[in-house]
This record gives structure tokens, sequence and C-alpha cells, in this order.
DNA sequence: TTTTAGGCTTGATAAATGTCAAGAAAAAGA
DNA sequence: TCTTTTTCTTGACATTTATCAAGCCTAAAA
């Protein structure tokens, strides 16, 4: 892999803080490509033999059963993932595509787990991620299980919102059809979930959004921290 | 905490192999309590003081939101919970209530953190639990996103099967209508879910399930091993 | 044993969500 | 720029799931 994107990847809580040659060795191992958009990277079931890192563009995470297929995650960077199957060297549980062009780095799992067993500091770092994987995946799931689509969608937006710090007009960062997937709904129903919306002063146009009234919306969505905040 | 418990604690995953005075510290600092059925141990949001493992009896992790409740998981012996938390020193996610009488052993957060650092054994254990227990999140997100209830109960009821070493007949481990939570549905709904599945020969008197035509159910229920294989 | 409480089931009905089909709008390609 | 393709939206309708109310069953308590 190129030196130049070294700094790039070492800012990463992953990497930052461990020691300079375990990190030097795993870069040596590891290497770049970019792909164009609608890519297949991954295709879940396969052998983790890769660790992923996003450097530029974004990769939907996607699930599949049954000729059915759900959305489950969006990638942006720079973040890894299927950090999970890397160490447990398991298969991967999802698939995942660019969804436009991307830059993406791949480190060999055997790589990780061998310098993880080396270093406490990275070993630190990697738990860290798991936990706040995991406990992100049970925040996705208590949103699922505890309230209805117009609730999900409601708080969707008021968490874009905060990635939009806070302002009363923002873009959807992805595709209609693909939120829908993500938020468990059919494409119809996300369309009329926003005209339910409009009731608490959300107005839609294209990709942009606006919340007129921000109380209201809240007081309908109630967002809590043990669902909604992402980052504890 | 009484050393009579060690033997056990010591053989899980978690602890096996790690340097003995780092276990015995731990468990110094722990201790162990009797609990009567419907306690709540932990409440959603509480700083988390606290690693549990479960000796005997068995616990529910549940979660509320706007006055609705659900069932996320069983924990039954001998098995850990909320280490993602311990780890992340960040609120519960969950709620923890015992079902029946419950032996209970609290080991400090802090304990398992500092032992972490110094233990690369007990660090890889951690991480693989955690790895473990975010895929199967990853594997319960997909199952509700992509299945009908009704799909749902005829794979939990498959792996409830493979639990019981694949006997036709065996007994429903939890009530139903905590099952129906689980499954993220009503007991009614559940009620006539069990109904619909006499169609592909499943018969339900109590807690006693009887799978008469293997075949058939399994045609339906089209179980795959990166949703339903809770040990990969 | 009888009583009582809670869980389970059933039917009727309502609400939420999905499906299908068609047209409008937007994006991508020629 | 003009096509072509895809996404988005809307309406009509079907299916799934929830809610409410009542009765039944089981098991614990008196």
């Amino acid at each position: 892999m190129p030196r130049s994107h070294f700094p790039e990847v070492r800012q990463l809580d992953l990497f930052e803080g461990m020691q300079e040659d375990h990190f030097l060795s795993l870069m040596r191992g590891s290497y770049v490509q970019n792909f164009p958009p609608q890519i297949e990277l991954i295709n879940e079931g396969d052998p983790s033999d890769f660790l992923h890192i996003v450097l530029s563009g974004s990769v939907d995470l996607f699930s599949t059963w049954n000729r059915r297929e759900t959305s489950m995650a969006t990638v942006r960077p720079i973040s890894t993932f299927i950090l999970a199957a890397t160490i447990k060297d398991a298969p991967y549980l999802m698939s995942a595509r660019t969804l436009e062009k991307s830059r993406i780095v791949l480190v060999p799992s055997e790589d990780v787990r061998a310098i993880f067993d080396i270093d406490p500091v990275f070993a630190r770092a990697i738990v860290t991620e798991l936990a706040q994987c995991y406990r992100s995946v049970i925040k996705s799931t208590k949103d699922l299980k505890l309230r209805s689509s117009l609730e999900r969608l409601a708080n969707y937006l008021l968490r874009q919102q905060i990635r939009a710090d806070g302002a009363a007009e923002f873009d959807l960062a992805i595709e209609k059809r693909r939120l829908a997937s993500f938020l468990g709904m059919t494409p119809e129903n996300l369309s009329r979930a926003f005209k339910g919306l409009q009731a608490y002063g959300v107005m839609v146009e294209g990709v942009k959004v606006r919340i007129s009234n921000q109380q209201d919306l809240e007081r309908f969505a109630k967002p809590s921290p043990l669902i909604d905040d992402y980052s504890t």
C-alpha cells in the first residue's frame, strides 16, 4: 500500500496509539483499491479474509434471505467494517457493495489477529470499536422493535439533523429507496411516512428536508439517548 | 465471593486460560447474590458498574420506550451479560430482570477493564465474546427485517429443536408471552402463528411442541446458518 | 379444596404495512 | 441536448399485525 495513505488510516481510532512498527507491518500487507459504484465487495457467507477500511466514497452493508434484501448500514469514510468477522475468523454475515466510486483498504485478517495478540493498545482499540458496534446494533434493534415506521423515520430525521449540526434544513445522505430498506419499510411506505410527518412540521422536496417545527417533531418522535445517540 | 463458585466461573470461555492470579484478583472483588424471581437487576440508562454472570436461574434482558417494552434476550447459566457496557464504561442499553430464583455473580467493571489491560489471554477472550455477541445481534436483526412473524416463529422452533438435540418433541424454554415479545409480536399473534404452523406439521400443547413433519417445516422456514446458527 | 390471578386463546375489528400498477420526476447515458 | 432508465410518488387494494373484549385454562394462594 502506498505510504501516502498511511496518515489518514493512522488517525483512525482503531490504529491511533499502537506501536509504529506494528502499524507499518499491518500496512505492508495491505493494499488499496479503487472501485466503481455498485460493485459487490463482499458476499455474505464468504470467509472473512480482509478487514476493510473505507477511505473515500461509501459502502452499503446489506443482507439477503429468500429473495428479500435489507440494508443494514452505510459505511462512510473513514471507518472500518466487518471487524467482528475478522476477529472471529468466521464468515461475513452481511454483503457489501460500493454506492459510489470508492477507495478501500484491505487489511489481511490474519495480520489483524496477529498484531492484536502482541499490541495491547491495538487490542484495546479493537475491543472499544467492537463494543461500539455491538451497542449500535442493539440500539437499532430497539428502534425496530419498539417503534412504528413513522416513529423510526421521525427519529432518523432528528439524528440526521444533529449530524448536520442542528440545522433546520439539510439533505438526506442516502437514496430514499435505501433509506426505506434501512428503516425496515417499503419505498412506497416511506413516501407516505414523509407525508405523515407533514403534520409535525416536516417538509421534504427531493433530498432537501426542512424541520419547521422542531418541538412538534420531537414531541412526536420522543428521541432517547439509549436508542438514538450513536456516540455512546 | 466464596471460593466454591470459582471452578464454575473459571470454566467460562471468558476466564479460561487467563493467568490464575488475575482471575483470583477479579474474583476477590466480586460477590455472589441470590435473587428471587421478577427482580429488576439493571435499569437501562444506569451506569455499568458490574459485569454480571448468571450461575443459576435465568435472566431476561429487555428494553422499554414510550411505555412499550420488548424482550431482547434470555440469559441462561453459565454466561455473562452486558459485557459491552462494562468495556465502554457506558450506560446499560438494556434492563435485566430475573425470571426465576437466580444466583448472579457481580464483577466490578473497573476490575474487568484493569485486568483486560494486563492479561492478553483475557483480552483475547473478551474480544471473542464481544464479536460473538455482535454477530448474534446482527443475526437477530436480519431475522426481524427479512422474515414475517410466522417465519420467525418457524425458525425459532427449528433452533430450539436443535438445542434439544434434534428431538421431534421438546418443551418451550420460555413463557409464550415473552417468546412473543422476543419474536417481535403480540401474544395474540403468537397464538395464531402456532395455529398457522399446524399446516406445516407443528403441534403445540401447553409448553410441548411436536414437529411431525420436519421436511415441511424446514421447507417453509428456510433456515440459514447466516441467521440461525448462533454458534458461529 | 376452592378461590383467585395471570397467562393463553379466540373472535371481531382496526390499524399498519405491503403489493401492484401507473404516471411523474429525476438522474444517467447517448 | 434528447433519450432512456431508474427512482419516486400516488391510488387502489391485499395482507399482516395489533387491539379490544371475552372466555378458558392453569397454577398458585387461601
